[in-house]
DNA sequence: GTTAGCACTCAAAAAGTTGGAGTGCTAAAG
DNA sequence: CTTTAGCACTCCAACTTTTTGAGTGCTAAC
């Protein structure tokens, strides 16, 4: 049953005065807010059947309204205006994107910082592994005693290490093991690495004193833990501004839960690249976020590779001015990581998706 | 002027209970704690004096008393009885070093997250960064376009870039520039690296396509950056529990700037591996940190690298405890990082120094 | 030097008071 | 059938007052 265009205009400023004010609404506010024209009465009138319907809800009698999930699920699927950045938005966060993407391994670090600063909310990012094979072996002989094993992935990336043993070796027995390793460890995935596998290639290379199973246990390590993977919070802190996480205990509740890894990679889900993900309070599986909203935004790291990027704050959070910031930076993180220049489409128009379940 | 015997006991009895009890502690108390035989009102001139001395003040008239930064480091100093850790506990610290020191890009995170668990503060790692050299050039020729660079530090560590070009070169060119890179730049510091020599190393090995450029940059990049110079904070969240950050104002600031890994580097100071550094309150110099402590031990990170290892919390801090607990983690991380498998002297004798200045 | 005794202080908790924002309802008007 | 003015009612939040009790400093006796 669809709701009236006056209630709509009514719920959209509710929500959209409560968004600034964090105050309960009442009518003389909706009034001046949603320009109507009509008496306060009447304004009244509207909100207790947006209360009976499960938009709204008061505190307590005599209180003004307070939007509930399933509010802010119809504010945010058809009541919201979509945020465009302006031209001054857009160049500050490709200029602060440039300035920190230096180094790759703190990268993502960098963008969640970056997150943090432009929405004011903790923000999170988190990068998915892939499985990735080996492409390429090479094996660098320093002396009768130490080698560098560098392991060029399918992913691109480069791992290496570097290898100290008690025993000696000859560069020539290197350069066979690399030819070896060439061509039996490139392209098969971690689980096929089997004991066999290892044990016939020492036979194959005639290695008594255990190289193969060292370089071995190199790869199948780093394609396990591989790179990626990671997960990470930034800017804890700024909840503890917000009026909701004025009671110690509530801030705690939520900051430790975002300080486990775990958690965060539960927050991983379906949802197409290009995609701002919203989760309203109880639409999150975990009790400690049920009166948070999280909005992710996934970007394309190469390679059909996904990452996501978002932040964490009450459910009274500005979505719209969210939404757009968050995926803008995935779109320009997408373009940075070689995942396609050209977004799928519509970066910037913004599709965004939740939970429809029950709305 | 040194305390009396009995005053010291008093001292004692008011830190101690303070810190389990964060409630002002009056006479009776006192008593009762320690043991000592004699009238409550005889307790409470003592009280006086050392109020007047500066160890002790009151947060009012009529309330019990508190100690001053001033009796901490007196405590710190003289009273603490030094807490030997029970076989239970340091087993429990090595199986979780062993459990977590796999990977070392996050080792000291893992450290880091560690340290909070055990002492439930918050947790601070710093690793300072050395002036490392190139020690050697490895360039492994992949295709016409791309390459990888691999580069041994004098630090042993291994560090290396995939490049990719949008022109193509020869293998035999790659082993010519990693002949001269060899020659050339290893051994020297970064800050000799002038675009002098690198124009002449251009010429010198015939390099029109700017090649030379793209490999002195990498170097360059990896040396100022370098490795280390990390610094990370975990565990933020356990200060709401405490009485003294039940104001989430005073939390934010304190988080807010634990957040900032600047300020975090700001506390690497003097001291020598295997101290513990015990900095109260107001000898710390950051506003910030007026109405806190920072108990710091430092752990040999091999090659002559010291890190850190800290915690921080209210002043009220279980000193004793923190420090035998990050005396032994730094100690544990010394050997594991072949920093030495016998620190020079007394770990877990524990010599804690601070600043003296005006005790 | 130590101690009992007592008046005094002061914060924190409990109880009481007030003000005002905002409601729901009713009844009249459109 | 919808809108509106009017009014009684509710309830939180803020403020004031009262009570309580822990703990002190001081004095005078031991």
């Amino acid at each position: 049953m669809e709701l009236t265009e006056r209630k709509k205009k009514i719920l959209r400023a509710v929500v959209e005065e409560y968004i600034e004010s964090a105050e309960p609404v009442g009518s003389r506010t909706v009034l001046q807010r949603s320009g109507l024209d009509c008496s306060p009465a009447t304004v009244r009138n509207e909100l207790a059947d947006l209360d009976r319907e499960g938009y709204l809800e008061q505190p307590h009698t005599s209180a003004g309204r307070v939007p509930t999930a399933k509010g802010y699920r119809l504010y945010v699927n058809e009541l919201m205006r979509e945020r465009e950045l302006t031209s001054d938005e857009t160049q500050e966060i490709t200029e602060k994107l440039r300035g920190r993407a230096v180094r790759p391994e703190t990268l993502m670090d960098e963008i969640g910082h970056m997150a943090t600063e432009l929405t004011s909310y903790p923000a999170l990012t988190i990068s998915s592994p892939t499985k990735a094979t080996a492409k390429r072996f090479d094996l660098i002989y320093l002396d009768p005693n130490s080698f560098i094993i560098v392991l060029l992935l399918s992913t691109d990336e480069v791992k290496n290490k570097l290898v100290h043993l008690p025993f000696s070796f000859t560069e020539s027995m290197l350069v066979r093991l690399s030819a070896v390793f060439n061509s039996a460890f490139t392209g098969i995935p971690e689980e096929r690495m089997t004991a066999e596998l290892i044990s016939s290639t020492e036979r194959a290379v005639g290695d008594t004193m255990g190289l193969t199973s060292v370089i071995a246990g190199f790869v199948i390590e780093t394609l396990t833990t591989s790179h990626g993977g990671g997960a990470n919070v930034s800017g804890e802190a700024n909840l503890l501004k917000l009026p909701e996480f004025q009671d110690p205990n509530k801030a705690h509740e939520l900051i430790n839960y975002l300080s486990d890894a775990k958690n965060l990679t539960a927050l991983t889900g379906q949802g197409e690249y290009g995609d701002v993900r919203v989760l309203i309070g109880p639409e999150n599986a975990a009790l400690e976020l049920q009166n948070s909203s999280v909005v992710l935004a996934s970007y394309n790291a190469g390679d059909g590779m996904r990452g996501l990027i978002g932040v964490v704050g009450p459910t009274r959070m500005d979505y719209s001015a969210v939404a757009a910031k968050l995926s803008f930076i995935a779109g320009s993180l997408s373009r940075l990581l070689g995942g396609g220049s050209a977004p799928p489409r519509g970066f910037g128009k913004l599709m965004i998706k939740g939970d429809d379940s029950d709305v």
